[in-house]
DNA sequence: ATTATCTATAGATCTATAGATAATGC
DNA sequence: ATTATCTATAGATCTATAGATAATGC
């Protein structure tokens, strides 16, 4: 039996930190911000409640901590998908493969990922819903400057679409998406098992195949 | 100034009930179920903590009876209108109007009806993509018959889809509509203002058009 | 006599902090 | 010396109920 191994302050630090991030995550996306107190996330953690304030000042801090871990790692996939994209299509830059160099990061983060990254997206989805008196007051507005470079390609794949048309679409797509990240099980329970509400790259397919069909063009 | 008209018992507690039940769907559909303390909504309804246990026996309780209030009146309008358009269209029934049919009379409640109608629509969202644990373990099974008679119309309208395609189909579908609901905001921010989240006739004729394009059927 | 409403409070829980202790840092 | 962790607790708040009072019912 080795002696137990000493580690540095830094080390301690991320340890203790990601055990909250961790256990805040997943209770969070199953409970909402106000279904679960600190006491539960520290437990969870295995760590010391005081502990929580201690490096997150307050539970919202903690809260906002959480939702903005992943916020640069996705943006970043989203954004050199679609520069990637809008590279090679060149000319040929069609509607279903701007949707697809958008969507499909996300969903890899998600599907790759362990269920850290899953509680994300559900979390996510519920912020994204919610008013945000219901979560701590905290706006995801970390993911626009993304979007706004997403309806500039779809500018692109539809020259005739009005601006307005093209925040329509957004608007409906997003709430597809949420929906899916949300991962309620209520899709398998209407459809007798047909569709699972985790088979996250059936949803991609459909997702693009459904969107990609818009004319997104104003009807007279 | 006359003398204060005796009330009958059943008045004063309809009136009673109704003050609680509108006080709580706004709160909860603001705040969220464990976002809002059961003091809070009595004291928006000017009713003492008390009456709130004495009519609807627990907090979970209020939450059940404020999502079942007006089910039976979406549920009710949707049929009638599904039924009335299978009617009428006959043979010619099309997906466009299978669609209408279904979203028109949930839409023209919120747009017709008060801020009570329209923090409903607003919880329904809310309740839509939270896991049962973070709204009082209420699941929402009370529209689920419905669906299903507006599923068996899709079937008429794209002869050729697969259950498993209409499932998918209603599962996107019922996310935009979420998204809708929720009333968030978002889109107006996004759009700087082009697009308003309240401006649900709009967000009608948006969501046809765009689902009633989707072919439904299996791609190769 | 029955139903609606109010008073008072039990008992649990929640967020947050002050202050002590135990590590690592250098 | 500084940083991480633990102990103990303040002070607020929350759900729920027991029991009293004030209405209506008949």
């Amino acid at each position: 039996m080795p002696a137990a191994r000493r580690r540095s302050n830094s080390e301690r630090r991320d340890v203790s930190q990601g055990r909250i991030l961790d256990a805040a995550e997943a209770l969070f996306a199953q409970s909402g911000f106000n279904g679960v107190s600190v006491k539960d996330i520290a437990g969870a953690a295995e760590v010391d409640t005081s502990l929580v304030h201690y490096y997150f000042g307050s539970k919202a801090g903690l809260f906002t901590a959480v939702i903005q871990r992943y916020a640069p790692r996705v943006n970043q996939a989203r954004m050199d998908s679609m520069a990637a994209y809008a590279r090679t299509a060149g000319a040929g830059l069609d509607l279903e493969g701007v949707l697809r160099a958008y969507l499909e990061p996300a969903f890899r983060i998600a599907i790759d990922g362990g269920e850290s990254e899953q509680n994300y997206m559900r979390l996510i989805a519920q912020v994204s819903v919610a008013p945000p008196s219901a979560m701590a007051g905290v706006q995801v507005t970390a993911f626009d400057p993304v979007i706004e470079a997403f309806i500039a390609l779809l500018h692109q794949a539809r020259p005739a679409a009005t601006r307005t048309d093209l925040y329509w679409f957004y608007h409906l797509l997003s709430g597809a998406i949420t929906q899916s990240w949300a991962r309620t099980g209520r899709i398998d329970r209407l459809s007798g098992g047909l569709c699972r509400s985790d088979d996250l790259a059936q949803i991609l397919e459909e997702t693009v195949q459904l969107f990609a069909g818009y004319p997104l063009k104003r009807r007279a």
